[in-house]
Order: C-alpha cells, then structure tokens, then sequence
RNA sequence: GUGGUUGUAGCUCAGUUGGUUAGAGCACUAGAUUGUGGUUCUAGGGGUCGCGGGUUCAAAUCCCGUCAUCCACCCCA
C-alpha cells in the first residue's frame, strides 16, 4: 500500500511544528495580553448544533460522520428495498446526528448557553484548536486548518472591537506581516438594503457587493437579478456604491453614505459604530496595518449582525488571514437570548504559508533543533558512562542526548548530531574514563576542548 | 459543484518526430578514513513510468476512460 493521507490534510515535520508554534504561542500571549481565557470543545458537534449556521454555501461543507452500528444498518437495509434516491438521502440524513466542528465560534456559543451558570460575563475566552471542512483544496486552502479565536460575550460595548483592531494590529506587528484590515458593518448593509427597497435580500446583495472589486458591476447586476432584485432597487444600489467609489478616506465614505441612509434607523447605527472604532483607533499607535472601510466587505457567515472583520496580507496573494464580527444573538438558537459577543479568528495555516513565501522564517532563525548537547560514545563501557554524565547535564536543565545504539564509528554519530543540528557533542572513550576529562566539540566551529563535566555545565547553561 | 493543469526513483525533475536494458541531481547505504561530522572522490541499492483499456511490429511518449494533484471559480481562515 501506498502511504498517503486525505486530501486538504497535512503533515508538519519539526521545522515546520516549531515555526508553527511560534505563531501560536505569539498570538496566544497577545490574547492573554487582553484579558482572553482558554477553552476548548470537542472535535465533534451533533450535527445540529451546527447546521444553518454558515449559511446555505456553508452547511454544505461541514463533514458528516458516518453513523455505526444500527443506524448504519438501517441504511444499508433501505439499499434494497425500493425507495426513490430522494427518499434514501433524507431517511440517510435523518440517521446522521454528528459532525465534526466547522468553526470555533458556533461551539463556542454552545458552550456559554451550556456553561452559563458558571461563567462570568462579559466572558473573554480564546480558542486554538483545527477545524474541518469538506472544500475542495486549493491555495491556502485546506479540509483541516487551525483557527485561533478570541470572543467576548455578553458585552455590547465598542470597546470590544477597538481592541481586536489592536490585537490584530500587535500579532501581525510581531509576526512582521503587513496586512490590510478592513471593517465594514451589517447594520449598514441592512441599512442599504431598507433604503433600495429590499430589506429581505441583504444577505444577496452583500454576497453579490463582496464581488464588485473582482468582476465589476455589470456581473453583480446579473447575479442580483437572478436572485430576484427589483431593477428599481439595483438602481438606487448602483447609485450607493457608486457615490464612494473614488473616495479614499474612511471618514468621507462614512459621510456620503449617512447621506444615503438618512431614512433607516439601522443603517445611521452601523455608521455611528464604524465612525467610533476609526476615530478610537486613530488615538492609538498602529503600525503594522492599514485600517479601511469596505462597503464591498460582505463575509458569508450568516450569524454576524454588526461590525464584521477581515485582514488580508499585503505582499502575497492569499485569501483572508484572519476574519471576525459581532453576533447579536448566537446564543439565541440555544436558549439563550439578549447575549451580544464579538470575535475574531486567526488562520494561522494561510499566516504560515504567508510568512513562508516572504520567506520571514529564515530572517526570524527558527529551526527545528531542540537539544543542546550529544553524547557520542565507543561501546557499551562507553555508553553506560554516558547515562550518569546525561542525567547531570539534564539536572541542570541542559537538553542533552545520548546516541543511542553501539557503533565504533563515531563518524556515524557526528553525522546524526550534525543533520539534527545539535551545537555541541561530547565525545566519551577509554581516555576520558579514565581521567574524567570529557572531549566538549563545537559543531558549528570545528573546535573541541577537554574539560571536566562541571566546567561543561558552565559553559553549556 | 464547474473549468483548467500536471502525474517518471524517497524528493525535485529530464526523457527528442513512438525505437535496445528509462536517466540526472539531491537523499539513502557502504568504502576511501578502526577516535572526528559538515567538503571531496568511488561504488551500490532503489522504478507496476498514477491506474485500466485501446492503436502499433514497437508506447513513459499517441487515443479513450479513470484516479490523484495543483490552480481558478463558488465560498472561505
């Protein structure tokens, strides 16, 4: 058999696991930075929990577990009796009641309705575990990645989306990527879409806007009328867009548009909150990123209400490397209701494969090489000595190994120590038995000196 | 789900208008070197040419199908 592994999966050899926690662990200690908690969930969800969540694109792409035992009989007993192929898939999919997680956001909400007498709100948690979707792979994109979120739940304030302008800010800052973050708001686009006469299409429109930098009007005019948009509000809707088109600031755009919404409640609300994030933000340093109001940013997840997120790196084309937004009422669906939270998630597989093609990790020194020192040895004699001289070295908390099989050829061994990349060997023979004077080899200069095991200690810690 | 790309050694790839036993570099093993690696030199192991069918005296090469891959669309981290 061929070894292989499934499709959008991958595996991560050492160096790459070690430049892969470095970006967790930075983006960890900026969540704690901000007052974040860890949780985590399960790796699966029943299956309604997550469903209609992700909107329709979205629940197609959530992996199904298969169910065992009975229930995969029944199944499979249906196979030969004579129902319709409409008839299997539905009695097929009423047997499926588990899933594996789609985001960290909707578990997340389950978790605060289930937990809710124990938490105290507004609760701040963060959360890096993989998620699974069943897409078709492609760049940067995978069935199995990394998020990490944080959310805040149970507070309504501003304040919340302020400082996920600045936590974004500080990761990428430390990661030395440049990003672009862009912020619209949904209570804008419900805004226009009141104000053009289709309250009910938001969701279209803004799919359909989403695609206005990529294909143009002409194209988003098409797919808006086949999803049933009045010519008269495509009109009103073109006029909108239109109008900031050439405007480069936020501030303007933000007042063109108060113009336009002038009759809708909400949409003067979603400008109102767009205005305090750009005019918090602009009090405070930020330097990595560069803020911008899109209009055109539409993001597919159904559950976000108010602000919504997305970051997309400078000098590399890849999708979104980090998206978010506020949620008015997640917790809702689950028993739960008034609970506002607002989050973020960070895709650190596409941040790798970012900073990887910038090639920041070689400028950064990162590699996978853990132990401090190798204890290279002649024969058994050699190497059970070896055993006493590891355990003190590692007492002091020096990470040390012992080669491990008996070889008289120590060029063998210079070899391993040499492609593991580990700095310093100790060569243990007959002569240094004897006298207790250990042979202490440089790898990176060539140079050896003998010393006892207390001066290595010294010059190693 | 739709469209395209590419499948040859563990990896990266070459292989001419179809023509002997399918090659290179890297990696691997051994030796030059029985207490000194990263350099060099020498030798060696390793291939159902993705899979199945077809055309042909002859297929890695041409045709059909299929699977996988990567890329784009859709959507998304």
């Amino acid at each position: 058999m061929k070894p292989s592994i499934p499709k959008g999966t991958r595996d991560f050899s050492p160096t790459e696991m070690v430049r892969r926690n470095f970006i967790f662990k930075t983006i960890r200690e900026v969540f704690e930075k901000y007052g974040y908690q860890p949780i985590e969930t399960p790796a699966m969800e029943n299956l309604e929990t997550l469903t209609g969540k992700y909107g329709d694109e979205g629940d197609k792409l959530i992996f199904k577990i298969l169910p065992r035992g009975e229930k995969l009989t029944k199944i499979g007993g249906l196979l030969n009796t004579k129902v319709s192929f409409a008839d299997l898939f539905t009695k097929t999919t009423e047997y499926l009641d588990e899933a594996l997680r789609y985001d960290l956001t909707v578990p997340f909400a389950r978790y605060v309705v289930q937990h809710q007498n124990e938490i105290t709100f507004p609760f701040k948690r963060y959360q890096i575990q993989p998620v699974w979707r069943a897409d078709k792979p492609q760049k940067g994109r995978y069935r199995e990645f990394y998020q990490c979120d944080a959310d805040v739940i149970g507070s309504n304030s501003l304040l919340n989306e302020v400082e996920i302008v600045q936590i974004i800010d500080e990761v990428f800052r430390q990661l030395k990527l440049r990003t672009i973050v862009k912020i619209n708001n949904r209570k804008i686009l419900q805004g226009i879409a009141e104000i053009i006469g289709a309250s009910d299409k938001m969701i279209d429109i803004t799919i359909a806007l989403d695609k206005l930098d990529k294909i143009g009007w002409e194209l988003v005019e098409q797919e808006l009328k086949t999803k049933n948009l009045s010519s008269d509000s495509i009109i009103s809707l073109h006029e909108i867009a239109l109008s900031i088109k050439n405007e480069k600031f936020p501030e303007h755009k933000l007042s063109l548009l108060k113009n336009h919404l002038q009759d809708s409640g909400i949409g003067l609300k979603g400008i109102e909150e767009v205005e305090y994030i750009f005019n918090t933000v602009k009090n405070i340093r930020h330097e990595s990123s560069i803020l911008e109001f899109d209009l055109t940013l539409a993001r597919g997840l159904n559950y976000y209400t108010g602000a919504i997120f997305e970051v997309k790196a400078n000098d590399v084309q890849m999708g979104s490397i980090c998206g978010g937004g506020r949620y008015d009422d997640l917790t809702g669906i689950f028993g739960l209701s008034n609970v506002s939270g607002v989050g973020i998630s960070f895709g650190i597989d596409r941040i790798f494969d970012v900073m990887n093609e910038l090639n920041l990790f070689d400028s950064i020194g990162l590699t996978a090489s853990t132990t401090k020192v190798m204890l290279a040895h002649f024969g058994e004699e050699e190497r059970n000595y070896c055993i006493g001289i590891a355990s003190q070295l590692r007492s002091v908390g020096i990470n040390t190994e012992i080669y491990p099989d008996i070889t008289k050829k120590i060029s063998k061994q210079f070899d391993y120590a040499n492609k593991k990349q580990i700095p310093f060997v100790i060569v243990i023979g007959g002569d240094e038995i004897k006298t207790g004077e250990l042979t202490l080899k440089n790898m990176t200069s060539g140079e050896q000196t003998k010393m006892k095991v207390d001066e290595i200690i010294l010059k190693l810690k």
